[in-house]
Order: C-alpha cells, then sequence, then structure tokens
DNA sequence: CCGCATCCGTTACGATACTG
DNA sequence: CAGTATCGTAACGGATGCGG
C-alpha cells in the first residue's frame, strides 16, 4: 500500500538525454510491454501475462503503473477503472517504435552466436 | 571469486529478438558505458568512474566483465592485463550506435516535461 | 595510485497465493 | 479479471581492502 511508485519520482542520474531514457526504460521489462502494444494495438493484463517471457503479476502491474505515470501508455477507456479496460500506448509510447526496431536489428546480427534459437522479424 | 559471471550464462526469456536484446542490455548500466565509449573511444577504468552518472566501482567492474564476455567491448591492448588498459567498443558493439540514437531522440521529445533539465545533443 | 574484489545494508525482482 | 500480499532471492550501492 505504501509503494513509493505512487508519486513515482524517478532518479535522474544526469541531464544526459541517453541516460534519462534509460532511467526510465533500462529494465528488462518496460519495453517488451510496449513491443506487445505495438504488436497488438492493445491488450489486456492477461493478455500481457500470455506472453512467451511470462512476466510474473506484481512485475505487470508494477510497470503498467509506472508506464502510466510516465505517459508512454494509457487505458483504452480512460475513466472507467480496470475490469477488461486495455491499455494502448499513448503518442509518446508509439514513439518509442524505433528503438525496438534497433533493437531488434542489432539482436538478430550479433545474439545469434550466443542465442541461437533466436528468431528473425520484419 | 565464485562470481556466476565467470561463465556468463544469460537467461534467454524467449526467441523474440527485442526480448533477447533486452536480456543483455536491459539495465540501467550497460547502454551509458557504451555511450562513454561511443563518445570518447577508449576509456580507462578511472575515467568511467569520472562520468556524471556516478556507477560504483563493483558494478562498474561487472559490467565490463559481461560486456567483454558477451563481445561488446575488449581491451585495447587485448593480452596485456589491467593497468592502464583501456576498453574499446568492438564491432558488435559498435553497431549499438544507432539505438543510443533513438533514445537520445526519444528523451529530449519525450521526457523534458518531466525532467527540464534534460540538455539536448546532437 | 589503478583496477578491481569483498563485505554488507538496502532495494528490486520473481513465484506463488490470495482478494475484490 | 486485474491486480495485492507475502516472502525468498538476486541485484544494486557505498565503503573499504588489497594486489600489482
Amino acid at each position: 500500500m505504501a509503494s513509493r511508485l505512487e508519486a513515482d519520482s524517478v532518479h535522474w542520474r544526469s541531464v544526459c538525454p541517453i541516460a534519462s531514457g534509460l532511467d526510465v526504460l533500462g529494465d528488462k521489462w518496460s519495453l517488451v510491454i510496449v513491443r506487445d502494444l505495438l504488436e497488438h494495438e492493445s491488450r489486456t493484463y492477461s493478455q500481457f501475462c500470455e506472453s512467451p517471457e511470462g512476466i510474473s503479476t506484481n512485475i505487470l502491474a508494477a510497470r503498467l503503473k509506472s508506464l502510466t505515470v510516465l505517459g508512454i501508455i494509457e487505458h483504452v477507456d480512460l475513466d472507467r477503472p480496470a475490469r477488461n479496460n486495455a491499455y494502448r500506448l499513448t503518442t509518446s509510447g508509439l514513439e518509442l517504435r524505433p528503438i525496438l526496431e534497433e533493437v531488434a536489428r542489432w539482436s538478430q546480427k550479433n545474439l545469434r552466436e550466443l542465442h541461437p534459437e533466436i528468431v528473425t522479424i520484419l
């Protein structure tokens, strides 16, 4: 109940835009959630849970909350709470697409040796 | 001494190239180190410590090790150990540049409200 | 000194069970 | 269905030690 995420104050390590971007996106799950929303337009809580990476429910809830506070995602129906109310990307969130495309490109080119099962997309 | 990083076995959450990229780059420090090496060509251990984000020494050592195992960075002089032997990006590491450029662009455009002190680069 | 490794308290993560 | 509560584990972060 007393989670510090309520007033989601990011700790900005510096004024560098790269470091600041990583202050909000630099974890293992936020951009996976964004990926799902780029692929599917909108997703409910349980649909996120079905993704093959298998996020646990508390992490998902925390990330959805912080991404919402950051203005990257929002509920599809803005003022009806929760039940079957899917999430979608905001304008800010949609602009993350080039980052994910570059991550995918880099991984496909540079991770195949370490991770042969990786698939090719796009 | 018994650090599990010796045989750096990444846990691949899925076969998705985006998730796999985040399996290795999805933390707050790895790409900050890469940023320093894109800006400065080569950096020593203590030069990394001088960056404004203030990485702590144990985290720095761990990240340098895992980035080396992943083939993203290497020592400038490949077979002389440690002392004043700077790090540089490998070919794989140099190819991370587009990702960081997109992160910088996104942050400059979408983080200014939350973080007014953020600076503009490029 | 420089490049770490170790210790240790704090924070984040992850699996599972549970609730409105 | 959409989250919380709980609790064990792993990562982080600061201080400090130590070998070359």
